[in-house]
RNA sequence: GGAGCCGUGGUGUAGCUGGUUAACACGUCGGCCUGUCACGCCGAAGAUCGCGGGUUCGAGUCCCGUCGGUUCCGCCA
């Protein structure tokens, strides 16, 4: 066969190919040797399809080449496409209808026994298929989920482009600042001591675009935090980073609505319903104790603070006294949890920080409870009827500060949806939380640090507060969630100058700092910036969410392990001592 | 930085209260086989039990440390 070079895809070939002539190439996934007559499904990107090697059609030679043919070696086998006889259909394969009689076969390449089998790699231990990732790579799990990533990233990027957007490219090589994440950090060989830090985004580039007069920027950026790894957390990240000028809150939100709706009817074929609902960051704590709350279920918590501040439990009344609240949640079902069930909840509680865990079983007639004998009826009632506690239901309260409060329930929510089986995993519940906190006070720092970045600008109403009450401003912020899942979120910005200047302030940075720190970026606010905002998405976790996947190592080409390691290419490495001499660097012991 | 789980032929697992020959399946190699599709049948090779130390007459098994993977908390928008 001198010409071997494709003409279908293995996966395509359907019973309406019959009798056509084919020239297929791909992988070995597996022999069946029957002596005269050798079957191979053969595999490439597009899925398997059985060829089939008859030394009546294929001649004794080429058939003696059959015979060695192994698993992963690479070929090339023209054919023609044949029904498969009555019986033999294979119901679990897309191609099962046909099978390919080859006439001719090219080994392109031959293939060392692979170190785990290429269809089930997902059983294998994880660090030897990231050490072999490029074997992984080859299976339909990984196929599919980054196939599925560039239909993702293509949808935007025409969805973008189709309102106007311009994709901008920003520098990798910038400048360390203090604020945020960690930076990984670059040597420069051209400055001694000086180091170039990646970037963590691009925000404040893309906010120079805007008063470079580009008005709408996006960019799938890469970006780099020098943190702790999780399974959706990688050192190195990618974002769909967005910025509008000329507009409000409103305005991005509305297109950035557009833009993940169009993401999932192009991707999914799914037409999920508009508007996204909208949660203030105050509601989403006040019912789910969360600000990325997963609505996929219920059991919200209720507040029980007005009817048990009285309460002759020591525990109820003594919270109240001291500005604390008194929550709940209604397990429905819950009152035939065995008690080991419930001790084990109440520990969960403790871990997370609650002093402890009370729970009232609702029975006929009575409820059961440690703190039973202290309640009284009315007491009883009023907690039965604020969490709709029917008979066979379990409710669940904390006392204590409001965070702590809101965290522990948050979490005892989310465990149970987990455990009672109360998400439907074929949902898609978006939702907005807006209305941020501007500024949250750092216990450690002793002062307040910006919730979202430092250029956020505060609500009109609330822009008073920023001296007396910095605590309770609000921001012109907003975050996506999907299903229990932060998104993105981003923020319209502050462009007036004595505006930035009394954010700073109440950063508890004097002008001077904010000058050293971000000299440039506020004196091109000097020179006109138009009213902008924007918002930056994980592309990585939407990938995850909508490729159904445990992790964002599973929709990443060359993920790192969670200590920040490639273990195929052995990255990070030491360098070699001319290279150190070459950057003036001395390692300290 | 802290906590949990995992590490046994190439792969996935078993290995009891410590006991001398480390078991099974898949894969690999050789042989047979013309309708298999997780092909089948017969045979064979293949393991310093992650690494180091300790306890013990004796350690895959118990203890300590360490390395790697993973999950979570801290951290991270």
């Amino acid at each position: 066969m001198k010409d071997w070079i494709r003409t279908k895809y293995c996966g395509e070939l359907r019973k309406s190919d019959a009798g056509s002539t084919v020239i297929l190439n791909g992988w070995v996934n597996r022999r069946r040797d029957l002596g005269q007559l050798i079957f191979v499904d053969l595999r490439d990107r597009s899925g398997l399809v059985q060829v089939v090697f008859d030394p009546e059609t294929l001649g004794p030679e080429q058939f003696q080449q059959a015979e060695g043919l192994r698993s992963e070696y690479v070929i090339a086998v023209q054919g023609q496409v044949v029904a498969r006889p009555e019986g033999q259909v294979n119901p679990n394969l897309a191609t099962g209808e046909v099978e390919v009689l080859v006439s001719s076969l090219v080994v392109l390449a031959e293939a060392k026994t692979p170190p785990f089998p290429i269809d089930r790699a997902e059983e294998v231990d994880e660090s030897l298929r990231l050490k072999y990732r490029y074997l992984h790579l080859r299976s339909r799990e990984l196929q599919e989920a980054l196939a599925m990533r560039h239909r993702i990233t293509a949808a935007v990027r025409s969805f973008l482009d189709s309102q106007g957007f311009l994709e901008v490219e920003t520098p990798m090589l910038i400048r360390s600042t203090p604020e945020g994440a960690r930076d990984y950090v670059v040597p420069s060989r051209v400055h001694p001591g000086s180091f170039y830090a990646l970037p963590q985004s691009p925000q404040l580039f893309k906010q120079l675009l805007m008063i470079g007069g580009f008005d709408r920027y996006y960019q799938i950026a890469r970006c780099f935090r020098d943190e702790d790894l999780r399974a959706d957390r990688q050192p190195e990240f990618t974002q769909i980073d967005v910025e509008m000028s000329f507009v409000d809150r409103e305005a991005v939100m509305n297109m950035m609505e557009a833009m993940i709706l169009h993401v999932f009817r192009e991707v999914k074929g799914i037409d999920l319903p508009a508007p996204i609902p909208r949660l203030s960051y105050r509601e989403a704590m006040d019912r789910f104790g969360t600000d990325k709350p997963d609505t996929r279920f219920g059991l919200e918590i209720h507040d029980l603070t007005a009817s048990l501040k009285n309460s002759e439990f020591r525990v109820f009344a003594e919270t109240a006294a001291a500005q604390g609240v008194i929550r709940g949640i209604n397990v429905k079902g819950g009152a035939s949890f065995t008690r080991r069930q419930i001790d084990r909840l109440s520990e969960q509680a403790q871990a997370w920080g609650a002093k402890g865990l009370i729970w009232l079983a609702v029975e006929e007639g009575q409820v059961r409870s440690p703190i039973a004998k202290f309640l009284k009826e009315e007491e009883v009632e009023a907690i039965t009827k604020e969490l709709a506690a029917e008979v066979g239901d379990l409710v669940l309260i904390v006392a204590g500060g409001y965070d702590l409060v809101c965290d522990v329930l948050g979490r005892l929510r989310l465990l149970l949806g987990r455990e009672l089986g109360l998400m439907d995993e074929n949902a898609y519940n978006l939702l907005w939380v807006v209305d941020w906190p501007l500024l949250v006070y750092d216990e450690e720092a002793g002062r307040y640090v910006a919730a979202h970045h430092p250029f956020t600008a505060p609500l009109d109403e609330d822009e008073h507060l920023l001296e007396t009450d910095p605590g309770r401003v609000r921001a012109k912020a907003y975050d996506m969630v999907l299903n229990g899942v932060e998104l993105g979120g981003g923020s319209i910005r502050i462009t007036n100058r004595r505006l930035q200047e009394r954010m700073f302030a109440a950063l508890g940075f004097t002008m001077e700092e904010a000058r050293r720190q971000f000299g440039y970026f506020l004196e091109a606010f000097e020179y006109g910036a138009p009213p902008h905002g924007g918002i930056a998405f994980g592309l990585d976790r939407l990938v995850m969410l909508l490729a159904k996947r445990q992790s964002i190592r599973d929709v990443i080409a060359f993920p790192k392990t969670v200590s920040a390691s490639d273990l195929m290419i052995e990255a990070p490495a030491p360098i070699s001592e001319a290279q150190l001499k070459e950057l003036k660097i001395n390692l300290r012991n």
